[in-house]
DNA sequence: GACCTGCTGCGGGTTG
């Protein structure tokens, strides 16, 4: 039977009225698949493919939405992708009576009430918002879900590998216990990097199957480099190419910072003011105030002649509809490959319309990690995060939202609990009471008669709005002009009274910094800096590394890069033919110099940070440099090196004794993660060697390695 | 050089 004839009468009515030559393979795919069987599925194709109906058609069908309670639960890790996805799933209802409720933090609170009077339907949602039905509608979660058919997961790979996608998979759990309901899960993604490990999603790995289209678009790249001499600044010809390439179209430019979004917005407007050109040149990121931002979205898609472009960082990466563009720009090279299918998969979203990617790069590492992860995309390589294998750190957080939910449980029951929680299926029994004794000394939760309950320390902790979060957040002041608000701003030793930045594409001068509200007001002004933000280093996986020195000791030659690029390769190349590398997955350089010794890793970020480690254990002074791949090192010989890392094959007793020593001078090291402070030692310990440190990995990549010295 | 994500419930006021 056609995939078609599957569907419920409503449903082709619907697909009749929407003038489909063809349902696309993988929603035929889906229909099939999810009608004739009960297993799970993981959908993935390209963006604009109509993964949203292939699930929905399907379950649409399946479900009868005539008895009580929650049906099918779509869970997004956006609110904006809720709001859109409303939407769709709306109209897809059309000509069925099912109620759709908003679930997020921005949602009415009228409709949260009229779902919790009378459950049905489809509800969208947050997992933070799940974490906060959990704490404060414990006793409604049976009601709500005891008859959940359907689960799916938006932007699946978003969550996989991330404390937000172990957080999700116990929620996921704990509504199959505190509702007593099995129910299958439907994932959706353009991106998967590690079949197995979004597989787990939902506890059925082995019942869960995916079906992939790999059907690419066509897409054509070119590559131009523009050396930025001294400094940040960029360079004066980047910008005015960048404006060439631009102006008479709409484009999205990523260029990976909040600071530099801004720089560049600001270049872009006032080369178009000088020309008369049209001044529709936006920055998006998350410290522009979200009426703005939705103001930029909104303009995008319902513009359908003039020509923008919006500068952004990640905030446009995902399925946010905002129509499509003409081309990608992308200013030096994206930190995954994931990343830069996302931001491609933006232009050319109409049938026929090929994918247009523009790739500058400013230096020519930064060429190369381009290279690199354009080469891997074209042999449809997707880099892959990893979660920690105890994650300790999340496992605190859902047992201090189990313990607020049930309102008292003993700590049986709890081990209990979490020892059949699959998403903390590697800790043992052992570990869980270790968790919960620390969480006691601490005085976090306290033992009254057989029962934990949260104390009063603890009720601060979790009756906060900040603990429904497993990601943590600074402290932002408002930036505030006649009572409006512009965005928000980190507060920095650099932002004082008459200080100027640059924000949401316009110059402010600040007027009064307000500590007790937490307000900056500002007017506009003249000139004025890029702001400054914080940020943490951005993790490089070790394939990127890899086929970083693979291009760089291959002659391979790239018909997609300008003339400046080839020059700027052939530069970096030449700098590496003295080693004569010959097999990229053993050979490592290292650079004699005269007063220091370079090793070029090739090495994934954490294999480094391992690596470094190591030297500060043994007492080696070292420098680090994640682009370039250098540890820089006192002098030294091949010879001794080796010597030295066959010493890394220590004891794993050693290490951990020396990270404890760590942690009690430095307590802050563990602040890498939100929750972790409140772990017993010997745990923090595990999860700097896993979440941080990668060790067993790093001895591998050391003991297989040859170093090929230069002749000073 | 350095992304992003989310957030309760209540009380008091205003509006239709």
């Amino acid at each position: 039977m056609s995939s078609y004839n599957l569907l419920s009468e409503p449903i082709r009515k619907y697909i009749a009225e929407q003038n489909w030559s063809e349902l696309r393979p993988i929603q035929n795919a889906a229909i099939q698949r999810i009608l004739t069987t009960t297993d799970n599925y993981i959908l993935s194709a390209k963006t604009a493919s109509g993964k949203t109906e292939a699930a929905f058609l399907p379950i649409l069908t399946d479900v009868d939405f005539s008895e009580s309670g929650v049906q099918v639960l779509y869970i997004s890790p956006l609110i904006a992708l809720i709001n859109d996805q409303f939407k769709r799933i709306e109209e897809l209802c059309e000509h069925l009576d099912i109620v759709i409720t908003k679930w997020h933090g921005e949602a009415s609170q009228s409709a949260k009430k009229k779902l919790i009077k009378n459950p049905n339907g489809i509800v969208l949602i947050t997992p933070e918002s799940l974490e906060s039905m959990f704490c404060n509608r414990s006793h409604e979660i049976p009601h709500l879900f005891s008859n959940l058919k359907y689960v799916v997961i938006d932007e699946i790979h978003y969550f996989d590998g991330t404390n937000r996608g172990v957080q999700l998979n116990s929620l996921l759990y704990r509504i199959q216990k505190r509702a007593n309901v099995n129910f299958r899960l439907i994932g959706l993604s353009a991106t998967i990097g590690d079949l197995e490990s979004i597989k787990k999603f939902g506890g059925r790995p082995l019942d869960t199957k995916v079906l992939k289209d790999s059907s690419s678009k066509p897409t054509s790249v070119s590559f131009k480099y523009f050396e930025s001499k001294g400094g940040n600044n960029y360079n004066l010809d980047l910008i005015k190419d960048l404006f060439k390439e631009v102006y008479n179209n709409k484009v999205l430019i990523f260029p990976n910072s909040r600071g530099k979004v801004e720089e560049i917005t600001h270049y872009l407007l006032k080369i178009s003011k000088q020309g008369n050109l049209h001044t529709n040149f936006f920055a998006h990121h998350s410290s522009v105030d979200k009426s703005l931002r939705e103001y930029i979205e909104n303009f995008a898609k319902t513009n359908t002649y003039s020509p923008f472009s919006i500068c952004c960082t990640s905030t446009l990466e995902l399925g946010i509809d905002i129509g499509s563009v003409d081309k990608v720009v992308q200013i030096d090279s994206t930190f995954n490959i994931a990343s830069l299918v996302q931001r491609i998969g933006r232009s050319g979203r109409k049938d026929g319309q090929e994918s247009k990617v523009v790739l500058y790069n400013t230096n020519s590492w930064f060429l190369l990690q381009s290279i690199a992860i354009w080469e891997l995309y074209q042999q449809g390589v997707i880099d892959s995060k990893t979660n920690a294998v105890y994650p300790f750190d999340i496992l605190v957080h859902q047992v201090l939202s189990v313990i607020r939910s049930r309102n008292g449980i003993t700590q049986n029951e709890l081990i209990n609990y979490f020892e059949q929680n699959y998403s903390f299926e590697h800790v043992t029994a052992i570990q869980i009471e270790q968790t919960i004794q620390s969480l006691l000394e601490k005085q976090i939760i306290e033992q009254t008669g057989q029962e934990l309950l949260i104390s009063l320390e603890g009720e601060y902790i979790v009756n906060s709005k900040d603990f429904y979060s497993v990601f943590e957040s600074e402290q932002m002041y408002k930036v505030i002009h006649q009572n409006i608000v512009i965005g928000e701003l980190p507060l920095n030793p650099m932002l004082s009274e008459e200080s100027k930045f640059l924000l949401a594409s316009r110059v402010w001068r600040v007027i009064l910094i307000e500590n007790d509200s937490k307000k900056i007001i500002v007017q506009p002004a003249n000139s004025g800096d890029k702001p400054t933000f914080y940020g943490g280093p951005v993790d490089i996986s070790h394939i990127i590394k890899e086929k970083m020195l693979e291009i760089l000791i291959s002659k391979q030659e790239f018909d997609y890069l300008d003339q400046a690029s080839l020059d700027a390769l052939k530069i970096l190349r030449d700098e590496f033919a003295v080693y004569k590398l010959v097999n990229y997955k053993i050979d490592r350089p290292l650079k004699h110099d005269v007063n220091k010794t370079e090793l070029y890793t090739f090495a994934s970020s954490k294999i480094n940070r391992t690596i470094c480690l190591f030297l500060d254990f043994n007492g080696i002074k070292n420098d680090y440099n994640d682009l370039e791949n250098s540890i820089i090192l006192k002098l030294t010989t091949a010879q001794d090196l080796y010597k030295l890392f066959s010493k890394f094959n220590i004891d794993s007793k050693e290490i951990n004794l020396y990270l404890k020593e760590v942690i009690e001078e430095n307590p802050n090291i563990i602040d890498f993660s939100k929750w972790g402070k409140y772990l017993p030692i010997n745990q923090q310990v595990s999860l700097l060697l896993d979440a941080y440190y990668s060790v067993e990995e790093t001895l591998q990549f050391l003991n297989n390695i040859e170093l090929k010295e230069n002749i000073l």
